[in-house]
RNA sequence: GAGGUUGUAGCUCAGUUGGUUAGAGUGUCAGAUUGUGGCUCUGAAGGUCGGGGGUUCGACUCCCCUCAAUCUCCCCA
């Protein structure tokens, strides 16, 4: 083993990971372009105040600080053992720590529209495709360091918005060759039945419990309600809820007989069903599932999550709607809508069920042979004019026998040879073998750049 | 943050109740093979057994600590 290592949770990508991976940013950035979002790009680190107390208080335990520098000048000293004395007692402190790591990109997008929300064109669309940090204990699809690929709509309350982000999510796990469900919930409805159940105050208890449902069934959430003080006949409508099946449509009526009477849960379904209107169920797998609920608590409307449903894995998206983004920024509350993928996991469903295309693993197409001096002169006259037209290629770094140039091009998966020997070198010609077909032909030069390979 | 499992060559893994010089397959490199690869054969390199400490005449093996991977909970992508 060497001494050498990686910081727990982070990894090296080689060659042919990288491909894979960037052919699901390619895929995905392309798909947001065409939906008319811009790329936003904000810095790895932000001010530590910037993200404090936007993730709750597990969240602000995963965010990685970053140590200031010079705390070991002398003049400091006393102050540097102070703040360290406070860090100790559980506290902040900026003498010792004022900069973190980026945790998600939402945040850094909303500080991004509460400073320059005079100058951006409302609704302003953007994406982001960045890595992010967490300082959580790795496991399997879950790393320290990891892309997020975000696209988020501010300054709109329309519903077109939704619709927009659910036909990306189809359009681009169609494109990626993954068979998903879209589940699609509205904060609202969770928040009727809270108010349904005579504990409006109690909605997050409420929520968090039917999130487990196929988790630890209904048995283990009744429990958990009563524990929470949730009384028998509050009990028998969320049963009640919780037992709404059917297709999309008569899930919605028999929840409106259940929270209907609730303004904001009225309200709710009708959102959901513009969403239905709008979309076509026939081609777009929507599922409604009022069991849905996301972890983050500035969800106001309308959420997403994302399923595989081939392979067995968390979700692969999610999203929602939110009314207050930018509120903590002193910045009047923006609304908006925004979706995320999971790349990390994404890759892990592609590479289980064998989704990438072929020649993504594609590098170098052409290698030319190194057989002497005069001979590798010619080769690298004609190698730079076949860069020229965009194929890639390369020569052999030495004058090598056969056997090593062709093991060289079999293990870099490069799927064409051309040989020019002292032969070809006096008749300007060269010698070319596809090595997937073994056949070869030999050309003049001049044919060969503007061979199809 | 709590608990469990695992860690031996680049990779996949053997290694007996603690006993002398830790093995195999695969991969790598060289040769058989001086203008036609993938096969075959021969040879070589590669390990202070994750790291540190302890028990012992003696530790890859037993004990403690630590690091990493992985699983469950928590939380999440």
């Amino acid at each position: 083993m060497s001494k050498v290592s990686l910081p727990q949770g982070t990894r090296d990508f080689s060659a042919d990971v990288v491909r894979k991976r960037n052919y699901i940013f390619n895929t995905i950035r392309s798909v947001f372009e065409l939906y008319g979002f811009q790329p936003l790009e904000t810095p790895a680190m932000e001010n530590l105040e910037t993200l404090m107390g936007k993730y709750g208080d597990e969240g602000d335990k995963l965010i990685f600080k970053i140590l200031n520098n010079g705390l070991d000048r002398p003049e400091k000293k006393e102050k540097t053992i102070a703040a360290f004395e406070n860090i100790l007692a559980g506290k902040n402190n900026t003498a010792i720590t004022e900069r973190a790591l980026r945790y998600d990109l939402t945040i850094p997008f909303a500080r991004f529209v509460a400073m320059n929300h005079q100058q951006l064109v409302m609704p302003f669309k953007r994406y982001q495709i960045q890595p992010v940090w967490r300082a959580d204990r790795p496991q399997r699809g879950r790393y320290r360091e990891f892309y997020q690929c975000d696209a988020d709509i501010v300054g709109s309350n329309s519903l077109i918005n939704e619709v927009e982000l659910t036909n990306i999510y189809a359009t681009v796990f169609k494109q990626l060759g993954i068979d998903v469900s879209i589940r699609i919930n509205n904060r609202k409805i969770l928040a009727a039945l809270a108010e349904v159940c005579g504990g409006a105050d109690k909605m997050i208890d409420i929520t968090i419990a039917i999130d487990k449902l196929d988790k630890i069934g209904i048995d283990k959430v009744k429990e958990e309600l009563t524990n929470k003080g949730l009384n028998e006949s509050q009990l028998n409508t969320i049963e009640k809820y919780l037992q709404i099946d059917g297709d999309n449509r008569s899930k919605l009526q028999k929840l409106n007989s259940l929270i209907g009477i609730s303004a904001i849960g009225k309200k709710g379904i009708e959102e959901i069903e513009f969403i239905l209107n709008h979309t076509s169920t026939k081609t777009l797998p929507i599922v409604t599932d009022f069991t849905l609920a996301r972890g983050l608590n500035y969800y106001t409307g309308i959420i997403f999550e994302i399923q595989a449903t081939q392979v067995k894995m968390g979700s692969i998206g999610g999203g929602g709607r939110y009314d207050n983004l930018t509120s903590t920024f002193q910045v009047p509350d923006i609304p908006g809508v925004g979706i995320s993928f999971g790349v990390d996991r994404i890759y892990d469903v592609m590479d289980e069920l064998q989704l990438f295309p072929k020649d993504v693993q594609t590098g170098t197409q052409v290698l030319f042979f190194n057989l002497g001096n005069l001979e590798s002169d010619a080769a690298f006259n004609l190698m730079q004019q076949l860069r020229n037209k965009h194929i890639s290629c390369e020569i052999y770094h030495e004058q090598a026998k056969f056997d090593k140039q062709f093991k060289y091009a079999d293990k870099k998966g490069i799927n064409y040879i051309v040989i020019i020997g002292s032969q070809e070198l006096a008749d300007k010609t060269c010698t070319i073998k596809n090595l997937l077909t073994g056949k070869q032909q030999t050309i003049t030069q001049d044919e060969l750049l503007d061979f199809v390979f």
